[in-house]
DNA sequence: ACAAATAACAGTAATCATTACTGTTATTAA
DNA sequence: TTAATAACAGTAATGATTACTGTTATTTGT
């Protein structure tokens, strides 16, 4: 991957945020410094990031948001107004619910890995 | 909410399969036996039984697929096919991982609810 | 430094999931 | 049975994302 001004500047502000921004906003923003920048620049440099492992990318209401943060951590998403917070891995659920920070009425669980069809295959 | 035959078969559709469908695989499915189906009627109906509590919306790879099963479970997704498989809630993590049905490598928690500024503002 | 090779870019067109709209049909309650 | 209207089919519109094309910038070898 050659290095390039346009990825730089999207992992920094990416970076500096802990909004959980998706390609529309992060697209924005860059504009404002760079006001050339392409859309499909911020997708593309988006999915190589996710790829390489340097960021995470969110799938909350069908677009995707992404984060910088690497560290063992979980998403709260406020049922109002879609916003998504950080917990850390430590203190997910009970001591949420405890300190009435968020009311929480429900989660779900991804688990992420290969089935033992595609065990085979690959 | 009044009777509709579309409705019916598409909760009666849903309810007979595991594989947690997606809209268009819904809508090519009813359409053999209801050739006339409209795709808008199957998003009207889904959103309506996901508002009702009848089905559960997940969003995984930024299309929504749907669940009747209302036990409490959670959900694998396998990188490779992507296929997504049930597991009960009693046995998460730990024994998916002991009996190698499927290799877990992460996985993600979104915890749903009201942050604290919108505990205000409603 | 220089130049060839090519990854990455800007700009735009295309695609795909989902929603909105419009005139018609079917359910329901009086 | 009928009036009111929720739900429908069909189609157009929207919004996120991807694909394409000709240009620019990074890199590697000289």
């Amino acid at each position: 991957m050659r290095y390039s001004r346009q990825r730089e500047a999207l992992l920094a502000l990416l970076r500096s945020t802990t909004s959980h921004p998706d390609a529309q906003w992060l697209y924005s923003s860059l504009r404002q410094e760079q006001p050339n920048i392409s859309l499909g620049t911020v997708y593309r440099n988006l999915r190589q990031l996710t790829d390489e492992g340097e960021i995470l990318e969110l799938c909350y209401g069908n677009t995707s948001h992404f984060d910088a943060d690497l560290s063992p951590h979980y998403h709260l998403q406020c049922a109002n107004c879609k916003r998504i917070f950080d917990i850390p891995a430590e203190n997910v659920a009970v001591k949420v619910k405890a300190d009435s920070e968020f009311i929480v009425d429900g989660f779900s669980i991804v688990l992420n890995g290969i089935c033992r069809n595609c065990q085979n295959v690959n």
